[in-house]
DNA sequence: GGCCAGGTCCAAT
DNA sequence: ATTGGACATGGC
């Protein structure tokens, strides 16, 4: 067996495990004092040791662009630090960061998201993974790739993996994807990427704005979801039931470019809180 | 058992 | 323009 080559990676204010456990993605397992993840065709050992990554599996390049190291953090969380109401959220997973995802799997992983939760969309991935996608080896561990939109497959074959009613609209992604939609982005302003996602059966505000943040690095994107309804409500709207696009107004205003990263530590902080529809903040 | 879940779509106000 | 139910499956 070749002897892998370890790397690595400066990467100050910059937390691993609140990262991975943030509930942005979901193919990485713990393991020892680090963990094992995979994405694209990358199998990888990856542990923190104080300001640094130490990976077995991948190189640098490709670290850097996952991890999103170019993302100013300090700048980022200095600006957020402003608002009151997002200390303990920030507080709470100091280091907490953005990942850079593939298009693709991302597209397929928040598919399968809806009215689902983390532990059902890990399984329906690593389904998807383990029926379609080509097999990689680490060593002794054996896993696989997650298919490509030519690989996937038909609607019928995804409904036997029991993602349900998902399966349709991931058999029409993969079809659209197949045309080079997901690579049209990039170019695009936020109104029309959003858009143009929005093409995709089973992808409205909420998915394209997972996308647009978790993949495409918009880092002013901000998914509502039921977490974020829940704990937007609560902390800037005195509790009242206010519509989705109410919700993205105000963060944009509050938090303009760096909406989503407010996003994803209120996320975290808000389904670690366990917040009860009873008790105030 | 029925209700609801990292939503979206469609029909009926 | 807003609202309610259906959609598969699974966990509580």
């Amino acid at each position: 067996m070749a002897k892998r080559t370890v790397c690595l990676l400066q990467a100050p204010h910059f937390d691993l495990r609140h990262t991975l456990e943030s509930g942005q993605y979901f193919r990485w397992t713990r393991e020892g004092d680090g963990f094992l993840v995979q994405h694209g065709p990358r199998l990888f050992l990856i542990r923190q040791e104080g300001g640094t990554l130490v990976s077995e599996g991948a190189d640098e390049a490709f670290l850097h662009d996952f991890f999103a190291l170019d993302h100013d953090f300090p700048e980022i969380e200095q600006d957020l630090r402003k608002d009151r109401s997002l200390r303990p959220a920030l507080e709470a997973y100091p280091g907490l960061r953005i990942l850079r995802q593939d298009p693709w799997e991302c597209l397929c992983a928040f598919l399968t998201s809806m009215a689902s939760n983390i532990p059902r969309i890990t399984r329906n991935v690593e389904d998807m993974a383990r029926t379609y996608g080509r097999r990689i080896k680490f060593g002794s561990r054996v896993r696989h790739v997650f298919p490509g939109p030519e690989e996937l497959g038909d609607e019928a074959g995804l409904r036997a993996l029991k993602v349900g009613f998902r399966a349709r609209y991931l058999a029409q992604a993969a079809r659209l994807a197949r045309g080079g939609l997901l690579d049209e982005i990039r170019q695009l302003d936020l109104d029309d990427a959003r858009a143009a996602l929005m093409v995709l059966p089973g992808v409205a505000e909420k998915v394209a704005d997972c996308l647009l943040l978790f993949a495409y690095g918009r880092l002013e994107a901000f998914p509502v979801d039921t977490w974020i309804r829940k704990v937007m409500t609560r902390l800037y709207f005195k509790g009242r039931r206010v519509p989705d696009a109410a919700i993205r107004a105000f963060a944009a205003d509050r938090w303009g470019g760096i909406a989503g990263y407010a996003q994803q530590y209120l996320y975290h902080w808000s389904r670690s809180m366990k917040l009860d529809a009873r008790r105030s903040l």
